[in-house]
RNA sequence: GCGGUCGUUGCUGAAUUGGUAUAAGCGCGACACUUAGGAUGUCGUGGGAGAAAUCCCAUGUGGGUUCGAGUCCCACCGGCCGCACCA
């Protein structure tokens, strides 16, 4: 009605104007060109992409930028305004260094297997496969209508079996690999069954020689090295998703991070990744990297280094020691009792039949015997989720195993018990309790009336009296007390000198020595799941796992009756995991000629995470259909390999969520560490910029229940909202369509175009910042095209309108404009502030449309390439109608002109004492000593001193001068 | 609790090394063109006082350093993010 109207009276008051029409026609028109010439292909040094004509020959020979995103999931549900953000940022990006001189590779591929796949697939009844495949197709499809200037020679999705071979292939190196703690290095594991062959390396915890061992033995030995192995381990087990789970993947608070179900320890055989062996390099290169602070931190807090001592407790009568790991060997003396962790196997060895003489009521838990309360504590803490975990950590619980261990400085006997404060997977899953100066200790010791003493002299004047303290001395800024033996002593040093001189002490008593201790453990990597990258190991009649040699690469994944997962009530605890591969007998027992005839295997079942296909995904963007090899080494070395000024090498931009901060970031920093010292790729890191988006938020509108209600439906009056003519509340969060207000890029486009949706996006604000989605705003962007285009172009005749003028002829104010507005472009764009790139450009465009006139040809041109990095489409339309027939992607961008980028005037400001009394306009080259004298010679300045002295007067010219009267 | 980060106008946000606070956009107001405007264009728009020139106040709050502080330092208040029984 009204709309049909307005475009009607639009189209007859100016035929050829900008309008949301003409741009859905020109941008179609762009995007099918650029796809038919190829425009964004990056040519590769050399191989299938080398360069086709003289134009790509002469891009290899200019410097390369490799400019990439965090690559989407396909999800069922399309995308929403928020979710280009990111891409529109890398593309703007990455044309400008297009027109800045560089070889630039920017595509887009697609992450497509693990749960989110899987369960949409699952939701619809349809083979994740074929919903998969249909879910890319509408993606792209959304993104190509965005203007993105990929490279789509080289993208690809994780599901794809070219693809995925390499995944399984980089499995297989792995798996082959051993981690060489003197050469700081991962090495083939074949150099390790040499060194044992040879007799120059001893088998671990055996007396006996290699070649007395079987294979299975072997097998074992090895798998104790293997940076890829399957062992059994307290593993983190979904009931509720009916996979197990790495450490990354469960919340602070015990559940899932995907599905929000309860996780519990569970024993189970899986596949692991040995990242602790890289837990030094992952945290020692963090340094060299263009990383956010935040992100660099919180991965150094993931790894969580300290340092500290492991110190042996003897216990028992047969030679048995609880070692513990401790960061305050210094309170060695001050140790009155100890814990282990509920599933400490030394627990079962050292329990004696009968409670001590005089054994404490409350340490017994009302039971009978030991072996009695540790089973029923066992059993306790067994049935606590992570969740209640969490939840009753200020009350401690825990239960005397009716064992006494010595302390080795002081000789005295102290009580062992188990409790669940003390975690196995950290340290050594036993600790030595100090309760005068760990608060943890205190508050169990106080529940189980333990003695404390204290041997760090609190500073804060509280005392040295235990009994009337709150709670634990912990600080350092202290000295030590009662802390010596026949041998050492520490008493009077400060914490830092004594825990020095205990470790030497410890160590020249073979009781302990100093040691560094990471929180990170090894990643798990094996899920029961069917839509994951299958294992390339089968088992031998022995149970020994081998690797598929590569020409039985990609192992693809086989067809079964039910890929659903086996899932279970999210609460119970007493459920194990089933892989839907399994189900299919035909495929897991099979023969095979792995190189000593053909034999019977049985396939490994679980599948990979979906984190695997992220591990290396940017390497296969560089030669994506080498099928002989992962990456040909010298295309990899000139998209990747160290140069100057980044010395670690790697992708130059990476752009994406803050929420990869340690999983799929710390996953491909140890892959790539793992390739580069095997010598597959010439960098260790395989990002070296990284820079994080922020998120754009929108309004969720919610009624008096609480449900949120349909935000475009929401009427504002008064700074009030109401939803049908009741109130509802505001408030700022996510975009998405179960909270009713997801805007999609699909209407913003059919509104105004892509043009105008990239530069909105990019004008919200800072990137790295999140922010509110305001649609009543996009308007403003749309403005500005329409005002370029009214510049350049006739609406009524469509012809264009700008004249030849020599720069000489231009109005200066409009040259000072221009220059003003390139020069500021190029540095915003340059940095990454698109935001006030895109004022700059509105700038200068107002200045435009007020001087008035027909525009110089030159200008217009320069204005046209300055936004053609943000709005693409309409700067290739204009840079046709200015009469140009080659595509703006590849021209120069602009470049100023010193000399108009300084004003002709200034206005310099006359302060006294810091306010503002006068502003003269001074020529810009005025020097300090003029500009004093003509701002003291001011009427105003005159008047405003009103006669008093001056005391000093501080001159920056051209811009300030301030005096500070006497 | 520990660590990080941010508080500027009705809203989103600008502001090299400390040097004219409030660029640009939205919104709002007036006007023009219009049968009409939720189109387009032009002008205005931090608060207060004043007829006006002009003056005073204002970057979460309170101090400090400085000729000069949105910017640096200290304390507090508020928001957001990360980690959290890690020995």
């Amino acid at each position: 009605m009204s709309e049909t109207n307005s475009a009607a009276a639009s189209e007859v008051a100016a035929p050829h104007r900008y309008t949301a029409a003409l741009a859905a026609e020109i941008e179609a028109r762009w995007q099918d060109f650029w796809d038919a010439e190829g425009t964004y292909e990056a040519p590769n040094p050399s191989g299938d992409m080398a360069a086709r004509d003289e134009a790509q020959a002469a891009l290899v020979a200019k410097p390369k930028k490799f400019i990439m995103d965090m690559f989407p999931y396909p999800s069922g549900a399309g995308l929403h305004v928020g979710h280009p953000l990111g891409y529109i940022a890398t593309d703007v990006f990455a044309r400008f260094q297009r027109m800045t001189g560089h070889n630039v590779l920017h595509t887009l591929g697609f992450d497509a297997f693990g749960l989110p796949a899987e369960q949409y697939a699952v939701q619809t009844g349809t083979h994740p496969r074929v919903s998969t495949e249909a879910n890319i197709e509408n993606m792209k499809a959304q993104l190509r209508a965005l203007g993105l200037g990929h490279d789509k020679r080289r993208s690809f999705a994780t599901i794809d079996p070219d693809y995925y071979k390499w995944t399984q292939w980089i499995f297989v190196q792995i798996f082959n690999s051993w981690y060489d703690a003197d050469a700081k290095k991962a090495r083939p594991i074949a150099d390790l069954v040499a060194q044992f062959d040879s007799g120059e390396r001893a088998v671990p915890g055996s007396t006996r020689v290699w070649s007395e061992l079987n294979a299975a033995e072997r097998a074992e030995v090895l798998s104790q090295y293997r940076l890829a192995y399957a062992s059994d381990a307290p593993v983190n087990w979904c009931p509720g998703l009916g996979t197990v789970l790495a450490n990354e993947e469960v919340t602070a608070d015990g559940r899932s991070e995907r599905g929000n179900f309860p996780v519990f320890k569970a024993k189970l055989r899986q596949w692991n990744m040995r990242i602790t062996a890289y837990a030094d390099r992952l945290l020692d290169d963090l340094d060299a990297l263009d990383w956010p602070e935040a992100i660099k931190l919180q991965q150094r807090n993931w790894i969580g280094r300290s340092e500290g001592a492991r110190v042996n407790f003897p216990v028992g009568t047969e030679g048995d020691a609880i070692t513990v790991f401790t960061t305050r060997q210094d309170t060695l003396f001050g140790a009155t009792y100890m814990v282990l962790a509920p599933e400490h196997e030394l627990v079962d060895k050292v329990v004696p039949a009968a409670w001590p003489e005089g054994t404490h009521e409350v340490w017994t838990g009302g039971h009978a015997t030991p072996a009695e309360a540790v089973a029923k504590y066992r059993a306790f803490a067994a049935s606590k989720s992570d969740v209640e975990r969490q939840a009753d950590a200020k009350e401690k619980t825990g239960v005397f195993t009716g064992v006494y261990a010595t302390n080795p400085v002081s000789g005295e006997q102290v009580p062992v018990f188990i409790a669940d404060y003390v975690l196995m997977g950290y340290g050594t899953g036993a600790i030595m309790a100090v309760p005068a100066h760990d608060s943890r200790d205190f508050a169990f010791a106080r529940a189980f009336h333990l003695p404390m003493r204290c041997v760090v002299e609190p500073s804060d004047g509280r005392g040295t009296d235990t009994s009337t303290w709150d709670d634990a001395f912990s600080s350092y800024e202290a000295k030590l007390i009662n802390s010596s033996n026949a041998e050492v002593s520490l008493d009077g040093l400060g914490v830092v000198d004594a825990k020095a001189r205990i470790t030497g002490w410890l160590a020249t008593r073979g009781i302990g020595e100093g040691t560094v201790n990471f929180r990170l453990r090894d990643w798990l990597f094996s899920r029961q799941r069917y839509w994951g990258e299958p294992f390339p190991i089968v088992y031998d009649e022995d149970g020994v796992a081998h690797s598929l040699p590569e020409s039985m690469l990609p192992l693809e994944l086989p067809e079964v009756d039910d890929y659903s997962p086996r899932t279970f009530d999210p609460d119970d605890a007493d459920t194990s995991p089933e892989t839907p591969l399994s189900r299919n007998e035909d495929w897991v027992n099979v023969t095979l000629d792995l190189g000593d005839g053909p034999k019977k295997y049985r396939r490994e079942t679980n599948t990979m995470p979906n984190w695997a296909g992220s591990c290396w995904y940017e390497l296969r963007y560089l030669d994506p259909r080498n099928d002989q090899q992962l990456v040909d080494p010298a295309v990899e070395q000139y998209w990747m390999g160290p140069r100057e000024g980044q010395p670690t090498g790697g992708v130059d931009l990476y752009v994406g969520g803050a929420e990869h901060a340690v999983l799929h970031l710390l996953y491909a920093r140890f892959w790539s560490k793992v390739l580069f010292d095997l010598g597959h790729v010439s960098s260790a890191e395989p990002f070296h910029k990284l820079y994080n988006q922020g998120m754009i938020q929108a309004y969720v509108y919610r009624d008096s229940r609480g449900f949120p209600v349909p935000a475009t439906e929401v009427e504002e009056r008064d700074g009030k909202f109401f939803f049908e003519g009741e109130p509802v509340k505001r408030e700022l969060g996510k975009m998405g369509k179960s909270l009713k207000n997801a805007v999609t890029p699909d209407e913003i486009c059919d509104e105004y175009g892509a043009d105008t949706l990239r530069l909105y996006e990019m004008a919200m604000g800072p990137l790295d910042v999140s922010r509110p989605w305001d649609t009543r705003a996009v308007v403003g962007q749309y403005r500005l095209l329409q005002r370029l285009w009214r510049l350049i172009v006739d609406e009524s005749t469509g012809e264009v309108t700008v004249e030849d003028v020599a720069e000489a002829d231009i109005d200066e104010a409009t040259l000072r404009a221009l220059h003003k507005a390139i020069d500021g472009v190029r540095q915003d764009l340059d940095g990454m502030r698109f935001n006030t790139a895109i004022a700059k450009i509105t700038e200068l465009n107002n200045h435009l449309t007020k001087v008035g006139g027909v525009v110089p040809r030159s200008v217009a041109e320069r204005l046209v390439l300055l936004i053609a990095p943000l709005a693409p489409h309409v700067a290739e339309e204009l840079w046709r109608k200015l009469g140009h027939t080659d595509s703006v992607v590849h021209q120069d961008f602009p470049v100023a002109d010193p000399a108009y980028v300084v004003d002709e005037s200034v206005t310099c400001v006359v302060q006294i004492k810091g306010k503002v009394k006068a502003r003269l306009e001074v020529p810009p080259s005025i020097s300090d000593a003029e500009l004093e004298k003509v701002a003291l010679a001011d009427e105003k300045v005159v008047a405003a001193l009103d006669g008093a002295g001056i005391r000093k007067v501080i001159v920056r010219a051209p811009k300030l001068v301030n005096i500070v009267p006497a």
